[in-house]
DNA sequence: GTATATTCTAAACACTGTTCGGAAATTGAT
DNA sequence: ATCAATTTCCGAACAGTGTTTAGAATATAC
């Protein structure tokens, strides 16, 4: 199997979905139009369906294309065990970069505007391996184990791990939603707080701690 | 002026708001149809745009409501001079609070889809009072009077307040898009990360140093 | 009571995603 | 090379969308 047809296939498959987020870029999520999609590419409205089953699942697959290279994009900082700190920061820029350079991706896969495709991302399958969330999960194992991050409890290592993705998601939203326009250079900024929550993770207080105080 | 001719229309303007509202939270802001708005309000398709010149201007509607009222809920929270860690805290809370109780304003207000329409959000108006971003603000200046933290360049008040923003928000975002499903008590753990960001400002170290260490 | 401005509707227009019947085109086997 | 079977594609149609327009109904003001 696999061969001159499915080839044939994959490619035009692949052509779709480049047309899709092309247009996308273009015209915003909202301004996505199978029909438009299809003469972009030469094809019949109806001939798309041989290809994806509907709009949704175009948008899925999107969204698993994207996926797929933000994990590969955050697999690709190199780990840097010597310095678990800097591995750290790193991750977290990497997380935004990706964000910045692929907004239309990255919308879709954390919005899931239209999308009832059960996605399935997000930390809690910690059986899969090289997801975006293993990687940042390495980074703080890193640190724990340099002594770093001196953990009490063992739900802490999980909890770090949400406090990294919760800082750099938002970190990445707000970015490609309300500071695109506004030229200023945030880098400086998002290594400040990274490297902030950092040493409130190094001090390591709080855990299971009464709300408070 | 602004008497029974007037009150009508502000009534049934609201009553359109609504019957839009709780659309987007039954179906999703995909399904938001104006046609199925109309039928229940008991309206012509037609008549709706007496009262909004398009369906964008009615999402942008939503989007200001919810902006006022999230700004309330940011202002409701009792500002405690005495204890400003707790404030800090609390404030942090009081986002992500209003965003699990009003996602589908939240998603509005930060998503901006199909909305081209100028929303005025966003930290860089200082001159506008009583917004959310001006009580995340004073949350810091608090700290900082307090001399719980110690700013030594202008703009690291900003920068803290920007890191709180991107925290809170990003804890919001995912909690109402990934973490809804799950009925996990998330609370205990956005306490710990917003106290351990908080010890990172109280650390405060970074602000103005070089990237890698 | 009549003129005027406001509010509402029905009908149409240009779109959208999707389905269906059937026509091409490609394949595999004889 | 012929023929049957599968895969691929298209035109047409259906139901739905936001929006516009002409005109009817209604409420206001004098």
């Amino acid at each position: 199997m696999s061969s001159p047809r499915q080839r044939r296939k994959l490619r035009t498959r692949q052509a779709v979905m480049d047309a899709a987020l092309a247009m996308v870029r273009e015209n915003g999520p909202h301004g996505l139009s199978l029909r438009a999609v299809a003469k972009r590419v030469d094809y019949s409205p109806a001939a798309l369906y041989e290809y994806f089953g509907s709009k949704d699942a175009l948008i899925g697959a999107l969204c698993n294309e994207g996926m797929q290279r933000f994990d590969a994009a955050l697999r690709s900082v190199p780990v840097d065990e010597d310095n678990p700190q800097a591995y750290f920061v790193q991750i977290g820029l990497q997380y935004i970069a990706f964000a910045e350079a692929n907004p239309e991706h990255f919308r879709l896969m954390f919005d899931r505007i239209g999308t009832n495709t059960e996605l399935h991302l997000g930390p809690p399958k910690e059986t899969e391996q090289d997801t975006f969330w293993m990687v940042m999960a390495e980074a703080v194992r890193l640190n724990i184990a340099a002594g770093h991050f001196k953990v009490k409890q063992p739900g802490e290592e999980k909890a770090i791990t949400l406090g990294l993705w919760q800082l750099v998601h938002g970190m990445a939203i707000l970015q490609i939603t309300m500071f695109r326009a506004t030229g200023e250079k945030m880098t400086d900024l998002h290594i400040y707080n990274l490297k902030t929550l950092y040493d409130g993770y190094v001090a390591g207080n709080h855990f299971a701690s009464n709300p408070t105080e």
